[in-house]
DNA sequence: TATTTAAAAGTGGTTAACCAAATATAGTTA
DNA sequence: TAACTATATTTGGTTAACCACTTTTAAATA
C-alpha cells in the first residue's frame, strides 16, 4: 500500500519566488537593463514576505541575473533573455548531476591543470603539494576515510597551475565529488597502495617539469575512478 | 596631491562577517560536523545584527561550507578545514579573474564539449544550433553587438554534449567573458565574416558526427580569441 | 517658458520582535 | 535507579516597522 504514496516535492518558498521571476523576464514581461518590480510590489503580487522575496533575489544575484543596485531598485543584467530560457533551471539542477559527467569533467580540468602544475609551478608550489600528499597518506595509515585529503591534494596542484580559473572550477565540483564518494562509498580500502603509488609518480613528473609525462600519470590516476563510476551508474 | 590618496576598500559587512566565520572554522575552533554558535550569538559577538549574520550564512550555504538545519542549528559539512584555508576567499576572488586564464579555460571546455556534441547531439539539438547561429548573424547584420547571441551559439553546443557539468560551468564563466568582452570592446566588426564562416564550418562537423574535425574547428575558431586577449594583458 | 529648488514618494538596507519546531532540563513515576 | 513526561529554553524562520538614500514630482523663480 505504501508504494502508493508519491514522494512530497517539497520546493521552499525561494525556490517558488525565483521560478516566478525567471517567468517575468523570460516572458520578455522584463527585458535586459529594465528594473525589477520592487521587492514590496512583488511580495505583495506573490502573497509571500519581503524577506523571502530578498533571500529569492540575492540568490539570482549570484547567479549572475540580476544587479540590485541600494536604493535605486534591481535590475536584469545584459546577458540576453534567450541564454536565461533554461540558464536558472540548469545551474539549480547542477545539484543533482549524474556522477558520469561530474567524473568526466573532473577529468578534463585535472588533465588540464597537471600539465600546466608541471610546467609553471614554483618550488614552493612543490612543497605544498608534498605535504597535501603527505597528509592523505598519513590519515589512510590510521584506517581512516581520506576522501577529502585526497582532493586536497589535487586542488594544490589546480593552485600550481596558475589558472585562477581553473582552480575555481574545480573548486565548485568539488563538493559534488565528495558527496558522491561518500554516498557510493567508492573508497576502496585495497587500493590504498596502488592510489599512493600514482601520487607519488604525479608529483615526480611536475617535479621534473615533465608536462606529458605528468598529465598522463593523472589520466592514469583517474581512469580508475572513471572505470569504477561506470559500474554505478543507475 | 589626489594621487597620495589610496583608494577605499570597501568591504561590505556580510563579507567581514564571512571572513570571521572562516576564521572561527580553520582555527579549528569549529570542527567539521560541529554546530556554528547560534546566529544570535554570532550577531552579538560580532557587534552586528542578526540579519546580516543570516546574509553570511546563506553565502556559506551556497558555496557548501555549512549547512543549516532549521530550529536545530547550523553545522560545518564534511569538506574538511584544510580546504576551506583559501577557499572562499577564492570563489569570492573569481569576480576579478584575469582574461587570460578565463580563455584558456573556456577553450579547455568548448573543445571537449564539441567533441562530445559531435558524438552525442540528436537531431533536434542540431536544429537548436542552427538557430542560435541564425539568431548570431541576424543581429550582426544589422550592425548590432552580438556577444551574448554568440555565447549563446557554444551554450547550446554545451547542451549537446549531454554532459550537464560541462555545461553548468561553461555557464559559470559565461558572465565573466560577457563582461570582459564588452569592457575591451573586443568585438572586432572586420572578424564578423571569418566569425560566420568558422561558425558555420563547426556546425558541419558536428553535423556530419566527425568528432576530431569538429573539436579542430572550435580550437581554430577560438584561437583567434585568444591571440586576442594576449594582447591586452596588463 | 525654462530652470531651479524643495518636498514627497519609492527604493533597498537594517533592525527588533515574534513564531513554531527542536532540544535540553527538571520533575515525576514505575 | 531508570524511564518517561511536562516544561523551559534555544534554535532558525518570518514578519513588520524603521532608516538613509535616490528618484520623482511639483511648485517657485528667473
Amino acid at each position: 500500500m505504501l508504494e502508493n504514496l508519491h514522494k512530497i516535492e517539497v520546493q521552499s518558498p525561494v525556490d517558488l519566488i525565483i521560478t516566478q521571476i525567471r517567468n517575468l523576464i523570460s516572458t520578455k514581461q522584463v527585458l535586459p537593463g529594465d528594473k525589477l518590480p520592487s521587492e514590496r510590489k512583488l511580495a505583495e503580487h506573490l502573497g509571500v514576505s519581503r524577506g523571502n522575496v530578498r533571500a529569492a533575489i540575492s540568490k539570482l544575484e549570484f547567479y549572475g541575473i540580476v544587479k540590485v543596485h541600494a536604493n535605486s531598485g534591481t535590475r536584469v543584467t545584459g546577458l540576453g533573455i534567450p541564454a536565461l530560457e533554461g540558464l536558472i533551471t540548469d545551474i539549480l539542477a547542477m545539484e543533482n548531476v549524474d556522477f558520469g559527467s561530474l567524473v568526466d569533467t573532473r577529468i578534463l580540468l585535472e588533465k588540464e591543470a597537471t600539465r600546466l602544475a608541471a610546467i609553471k609551478r614554483t618550488d614552493q608550489d612543490l612543497k605544498e603539494i608534498k605535504t597535501a600528499m603527505l597528509n592523505y597518506e598519513n590519515k589512510l595509515m590510521k584506517g581512516e576515510q581520506a576522501v577529502e585529503e585526497d582532493l586536497l591534494f589535487h586542488i594544490k596542484i589546480a593552485e600550481a597551475s596558475k589558472n585562477s580559473v581553473l582552480k575555481s572550477l574545480m573548486l565548485i565540483i568539488t563538493p559534488d565529488i565528495v558527496k558522491n564518494f561518500i554516498n557510493l562509498k567508492v573508497c576502496d580500502e585495497s587500493n590504498n597502495r596502488k592510489t599512493i603509488e600514482e601520487h607519488r609518480q604525479i608529483i615526480d613528473m611536475i617535479s621534473t617539469r615533465d608536462a606529458d609525462q605528468a598529465e598522463k600519470a593523472m589520466t592514469t590516476h583517474l581512469e580508475a575512478v572513471k572505470a569504477f563510476s561506470q559500474n554505478f551508474k543507475p
